[in-house]
DNA sequence: CACGCCTCCTGTGCGC
DNA sequence: TGCGCACAGGAGGCGT
């Protein structure tokens, strides 16, 4: 499922194909309605930038042509931004075609003006799509109120530590939660766990372990975008490869082996409504 | 307010 | 072999 890596990997395949162009029709799946949002204001307008919060794509929108008479609740003559989220299951293509055989369950797609196609596909339906007026993201929740990205300066120790400090939740919901740090799924919050042996359910993370856990997210985030992110079964770039990080996995999905650091078998669980494995010797509470 | 449970959605993989 | 069902999970919504 795309998290920050998988995200920031689609990102860097897609900006250089994509600044500057302008759309010049979209269309999308209705079904179900609510996942898309106002997506017919970004026509006739040229997108300026892809960048990226946690797991969002932004793509800044601005006009360059009256739009046709399609209404929305976007002004015509403002700034907007096409906002991406990709779900478990999202993934872009570009295609000369709108339905190449060889991309299904195609649920959006964009006509840019060099005649190619920018094709969302979404098994699950999962994803989101929305165009917003620039920079206002109070229609939806979890970008307005957004934590720091991992790999900036705004992510700190001491901030990390008093968010665990002021929670209740437990260690894997609150690093889920997007809040203290974003861009953290169910396959990173496992591997940052195991690498600062941190029990997933633990609501107790002093300072000494909420260091160990900032700089845990740090690594396992930075080398997973090295690798281009993690291919478990649908994530692919934009250039259709998988990413490399699966053979890299110490925790996520690796119920039953050995723990790496200690032998024990690794143990399956559920916290936070997620599948979860940890290593019970080394991960206490 | 904030935590945590439920829901959405469909391809996959397992058991019988 | 084929069917049926549990399972996977990001984030919005809502109840407690």
């Amino acid at each position: 499922m795309p998290e920050l890596p998988e995200v920031e990997s689609v990102r860097r395949q897609l900006a250089p194909a994509l600044t500057g162009r302008v759309v010049r029709d979209v269309w999308w799946d209705p079904h179900p309605e609510q996942r898309f949002s106002d997506v017919d204001a970004v026509v006739g307008r040229r997108l300026t930038a892809v960048d990226r919060r946690g797991k969002y794509l932004l793509l800044p929108a601005e006009p360059v042509a009256r739009p046709t008479s399609r209404l929305t609740s976007i002004d015509p003559d403002d700034d907007a931004e096409l906002v991406l989220h990709l779900g478990m299951t999202g993934s872009l293509r570009f295609a000369d075609d709108p339905a190449p055989a060889d991309v299904t369950h195609v649920r959006a797609r964009l006509l840019l003006d060099d005649d190619r196609w920018l094709l969302f596909s979404d098994p699950r339906r999962f994803g989101r799509v929305s165009v917003v007026p620039a920079g206002d993201h109070s229609s939806i929740p979890t970008l307005a109120s957004l934590g720091p990205e991992p790999l900036s300066d705004d992510f700190t120790v001491a901030g990390l530590a008093r968010g665990l400090r002021d929670t209740t939740a437990t260690a894997k919901a609150a690093l889920l939660g997007q809040r203290l740090v974003c861009g953290v799924g169910n396959i990173y919050a496992d591997e940052a766990l195991w690498l600062a042996r941190i029990h997933p359910r633990s609501r107790r993370v002093g300072r000494e372990r909420a260091a160990r856990l900032h700089d845990a997210v740090r690594v396992v985030i930075a080398a997973a975008i090295e690798r281009e992110g993690t291919t478990f079964r649908d994530y692919q770039m934009v250039n259709g490869e998988s990413g490399r990080n699966a053979d890299f996995l110490e925790a996520y999905g690796q119920q039953g082996l050995p723990c790496s650091r200690c032998g024990t078998p690794l143990r399956g669980t559920v916290v936070a409504q997620r599948g979860t494995t940890y290593c019970p010797t080394c991960q206490r509470i």
